[in-house]
Formats: C-alpha cells, structure tokens, sequence
DNA sequence: TCCAAACCTGAAGCTTCCTTCATAAACCTG
DNA sequence: CAGGTTTATGAAGGAAGCTTCAGGTTTGGA
C-alpha cells in the first residue's frame, strides 16, 4: 500500500509585508542549498532555517511541514521549466519539424541548465514521498502540450503521436539528467544541445508514417 | 562539501550456514518491498526486519548499517542489469548496426523489466547519500562497454563515440525509467522496447560519419 | 505617537529511529 | 549427546529530528 500524504501542503500563511517575503525566498534557497550540501536524509529544518538565517518557528509559519516545504520546491521549479517549453511550443507552430525540434529542445536544455544547482538537488526530493506524483501531473501537461505540437507539423503524419510524445519527452529528460549528474561541465551541455536535437530529429522522422 | 560516507559498508558476517542464507535474502527482499510500501522515509530497520520475519538484530548481524543494507541492495541490482547488457555487446560483436542495436536494447529493456518492483524501488535508494556515486561507477563501466561495441561496427565511423555511447545509454535509462514510473503496463513496455530500437536505429545512423 | 497586526524567536515536548548487547535457541561435528 | 559454533532475539540506550507555543520585536497606518 502506497503511503499517504502528509494532511496539509498548503502554505500556513502568505507574506503581507516584504520583510516576511524575502524570508519566504531564502527558506526555499537555502532549502536548495542545504539539499546539496547535506544531502535528503540530513535536510533537516534546523538546518534550512539556520541556513536561510531565521529560526525554525519563521520556517513552520510559512510552511506547515518539511514535506510541504520540499514540494513548494520541486513544483516551482517544474512550473517554470513547463512554462518554458510551452511557449517554445507554441512559438514553433507550423515550422518544420526539424526547425521545430531544435527550438524546443533547446528550450529546455537551457531551462534545465540555468540553474545546475536546482536541477540537480530537485532529483532528490522527486524521489521521495509522494515526489513522482508531483513529476508526474506536471509531466502530463508537457506530454499534452508536446503531441499537439507534433500534430501541427506541415506534411507529417505519425503512427502513434501520444508515444512517440511519450519517448521525446523521456529522452530528453533522461538524457539532460545523466548530463546534470555527470557534472554538466560546458563541453558536455554543448554536446548535448547538439545531440539531443539530431537525436530526436532522426526520430521523429522515422517515426512518419508518410514515406520518408 | 559532499556528504561523508558511512566508514564500514562491508557485511558484518558472511552465512554459513544454510538458515543464514535463506535470512540474509529474506532481508534483502524485505529492504525492497518496505521501499515500495513505505517509501525511502519511512524505511526503518525493524520495519524491514519484521517483514523478513526476524529481529532486528539478526539484521545488524550481517549489515553493519542501514545504508549498507540498501547499497547491498542497489549493487546487486546494477552488477545483474550490467552482466545482462555486457552479453548483449559482446554476442553482437560484428553484427550490422541495426540488428546490434535491436539485441542490446532488447536485453536492457528485459532486464529491467524483469523485475519491475525492484527497478522502481531502487530509483528511490541510488537518490539517496552516495548513492549516485554507485550508480555512476557502474555506469562507467556499461559506458565503455557500449563505446567498445559501436566501434566494431562494420562500415560505420562515428564522429565522437564516447558522446555518442553516453546519449544512447542516457537514452535507454532515461525513456525505461519514465515507463517505469508510468506504472510499466504491458502496453507501454511493448511500445518502449520497439520505439527504443527505433530511436536509437536512427540515431546511431545520422551519427555515421560515413554518409548515409 | 500609539496600537494592532505581522513577524520572529528558540527552548522543549514528543516521537521516531538506529544500534547494541546480554541471553537463548539451533545447529553441527566428533 | 556434549561442547563449541553459529544464529536469533528484542528490550533499552542514546541521538536526532519535527513541530509547537508563549512571549518578544518590528512594522505601518490612524
């Protein structure tokens, strides 16, 4: 049996004033932070609120739990990577689907690589309690968003366009995570961008059902 | 600064006699399925050991610790995928690049597929402390395998094998592991074992540096 | 200036968990 | 079956973490 969650994950209280903002930011970073440093097991929320420079009861007025706090995390960021891509997405319509590809995936590298740091210490907590379900909503969203771009390619018909959506947005997810944890030095990032649009081009083109 | 691993990861006593064994597997086994029911988190030694049906301190005789119980676990997993895979490469030597991608990524894909709850279980763990750094020495290994075969390809010259081997093996784990956390139905691993070959296929073919 | 609301503090309660060890049972060999 | 070895037990020590709350400080408007 699955576990459940944790009752509450919404914020215990919104910031009013702008002092208690940038409290609220510098808990999440230095959650960021402490995830990297320390590693899950040893984030605790003393930690997090030592490290963001306030006590543990500021945190837990903001946040109702260590879960919650986590997620708050992960889902920022995922929101921002999806928001990316779509508008990569929607600014491709109509090109051709190799010109498509490369703007898209490019997107998202980039997305992805603007904060290594993030990206990386984000792999943790998704691992977690209930972290794939979170991955898992906003991934459809991109996976909807991903098989209509496909079905708006001039001249191009594809056999099975949800799986093939599926298999895009797999590999690039893959590919830029085995990236990020291998260090994501420049030169690897660089041959990913190159790679990972050739890799995907080549496929979606074999995957057409229209001739060649 | 980087976690520290614990100092002893080494079994504490190694079985000899056959009820030993029979407790050791069974403590393994249970390791998985509290991952799976519990989740990293709520992971607890007696919990294992009271799923295995043994005290927790039959546990300790043979772990040393918790984490050297889930790196036992997660090691024994990788060596097995990796076994599988370095067969498929060695039993394609010389064949034409397709039917070679077609067996090796066949294998994979059963390989991981063998055993599903165990794949998924130990995403969590190799998240955990230390464990990426498991995960990346074993990839090392599959890493230069694969290199090793695609130079034996007859007819094909690559431009940069090494960054070529590392997307297809990013590619392979990345695409599993979303079918895995999709829930692995039949239908799904049916299309990644056929969209896999294909992706690959056409990859490794506009990678060829030798024309079409 | 004054006050209510917003914000912050951090010691301490409570829970959970890891690990040990003294003791007991099972096994095996001669 | 006797003695030594291997294996199993589980209560309890001790450490660590999550979360609360009673009381203090700061802010912003009237």
């Amino acid at each position: 049996m699955p576990v459940e969650m944790q009752s509450t994950l919404e914020p215990r209280k919104t910031p009013v004033q702008a002092r208690s903002t940038v409290t609220v930011e510098a808990i999440a970073e230095a959650a960021i932070q402490v995830l990297l440093s320390h590693g899950v097991e040893r984030l605790t929320t003393t930690r997090v609120a030592e490290r963001a420079g306030v006590s543990v009861g500021t945190l837990y007025q903001y946040y109702p739990n260590k879960q919650a706090l986590l997620f708050a995390v992960l889902e920022a960021h995922l929101d921002k990577v999806t928001a990316l891509l779509s508008r990569a997405c929607e600014e491709s319509h109509g090109l051709p689907i190799k010109a498509m590809v490369k703007h898209v995936i490019e997107a998202f590298v980039d997305a992805k690589m603007e904060r290594t740091d993030v990206s990386m210490a984000l792999y943790k907590i998704a691992a977690e309690l209930g972290g794939v379900k979170v991955v898992r909503s906003v991934g459809e969203r991109s996976h909807r968003t991903i098989e209509q771009m496909l079905m708006t390619v001039p001249g191009v018909q594809f056999e099975d366009v949800k799986f093939t959506a599926r298999m895009m947005m797999a590999t690039m997810a893959g590919t830029t995570r085995n990236v990020l944890e291998a260090g994501a030095t420049p030169a690897l990032v660089k041959g990913l961008r190159k790679h990972l649009v050739l890799l995907c081009q080549s496929y979606l083109q074999s995957c057409n059902a229209h001739a060649v």
